[in-house]
Parts: structure tokens; sequence; C-alpha cells
DNA sequence: ACATTCAGTAAGTAAAAACTTACCGTAAGC
DNA sequence: GCTTACGGTAAGTTTTTACTTACTGAATGT
């Protein structure tokens, strides 16, 4: 999904909660919901957000459904972050050069 | 700044355009504002918000103020990323690993 | 068949966040 | 001095969004 997606979703203290629940391992939704201090219909909304962000899977196992990291869901965000921290240390780097060497000031 | 604070920041559609706007360098408020479907006080609160979040500097240059990029300002969300990234794979290939093996099944 | 457990959805509410207009301060130009 | 350009802040409004309770459906166990 989009790496616009992905921030959003991320943004919430909650469902990063959720989604960091996730990290050491699969967790159906009742596990996920319990210990944490909203309802288990709010876990299920976060999961449906993160789900659509590309950002878990789900299977069913029986009656219950359990949840699992997509490690690809990162990805996008991963190649937008490493780039734009690229490009802003060139950009700064030739800032810096520019202002010590005479230019970058308006009207000398 | 904290990673949860930048991933907040970064979540806004407005104030991604803004932050991405400085990426080919610095530019004054009026500057960013121009083009951008918003007023420019808003422009100025979303600088705002940026500057706590440790993205962006800002200098004074006659009646006009220029803000620029800080390249820092990534620094704790792309650790955060990549150890997330890390972490995800491995947990991701071990339960691929158990789950071939004969367990994560409930009940055989 | 019935009861139980688990989870998604609907509808409504409350809190947060983004935007607007109006105002105020400051630096430069006349 | 006065005026103009630029930008931050205040106050209020509107839109989002995170949450709750109530309901519904599906799979298991008796």
């Amino acid at each position: 999904m989009s790496y616009e997606t992905v921030l959003r979703c991320l943004s919430d203290p909650t469902r990063r909660r959720v989604f960091e629940r996730l990290r050491s391992g699969p967790r159906s939704v009742g596990a996920l919901a319990s210990g944490l201090p909203v309802s288990r219909p709010a876990v299920s909304q976060h999961l449906k957000a993160l789900k659509r962000a590309g950002l878990v899977t789900d299977r069913a196992e029986g009656t219950r459904r359990v949840y699992c990291i997509d490690p690809d869901g990162l990805g996008e965000l991963r190649r937008w972050l490493n780039q734009f921290w690229d490009d802003a240390l060139e950009s700064f780097k030739q800032e810096v050069a520019a202002s010590s060497s005479g230019r970058g000031r308006k009207k000398p």
C-alpha cells in the first residue's frame, strides 16, 4: 500500500500498540485487545485499518481470527524515508557549501 | 524528537506537502504557502508542528523567515522503522519454519 | 438442536485536528 | 516619522477520527 496510507495508519498510538504487539508473533483479536485500554471492537477497527494499509494479514482459525504482520507492508515507507533521507542530506550539504562560499547571502 | 511525534507530524497530507517542498531547498513561508490550497496561517501552523518535531529549522532573513529541512529529524523514525523491519522479517521467517515443520496446528 | 465464544459491523458520541478570519508585532522602504 | 510586506498568534468553526454500546453472523461444544 502507499506510504501515505501507512504513515496515516501508524500515526495513531493505539493502532501502533496493536501493531507492535504483533511484532513478537501472531495473535487473535481477543488476545490483542486484552491489556489495551480500549474495547475489543475498537481493536477490530484498528486491525481493519492496518489490513487495508497492507501492514497485517489475517487468517481464520476456528472461531477466532489470527492476525500477523506482513513484512512487505513497511517496504514502501522504508524506501520513501530512505530516499528522503538521502535527498535531505545532499541538499543540506549543498546548502552548507553554498553559504560558506559566498552564495546564499541575498544582498551582499 | 521521538519517532511518535515525527509519525504524527508526517501523517497529515498538507503538512507532508509543505515538508516535501523543502526537499529541494530552503523556502520562505510565503513561498511555501503559494500554490498550496490552504491559507498562509495554516502553513505557519504546520511549520510550527514540523519544527517541534525536529524536522525543520528556521532562520530570520530580513522580514521573512526561511525554513530548511533538518536531516537529523528523520533519524529516529528511520531507526525505529529499520528495527521493526528486521524484527518482522525474523519473526516471519520463524513462523514459516514453525508451521511447515508440524508446529502451528492447534489440534493435530 | 441449542448455547457459547469469538469477531466484524452499525450507529451514535465525544474528542482531536485542520482550517478560516482577524489581529498584532517586526523589519525594511519611502 | 508613516506605510508596506511578511509572518506568527488568537479565537472560533468545521471536519475527522477514535471510541462506545448494541447487534449480527459464524464456528465450536454439549
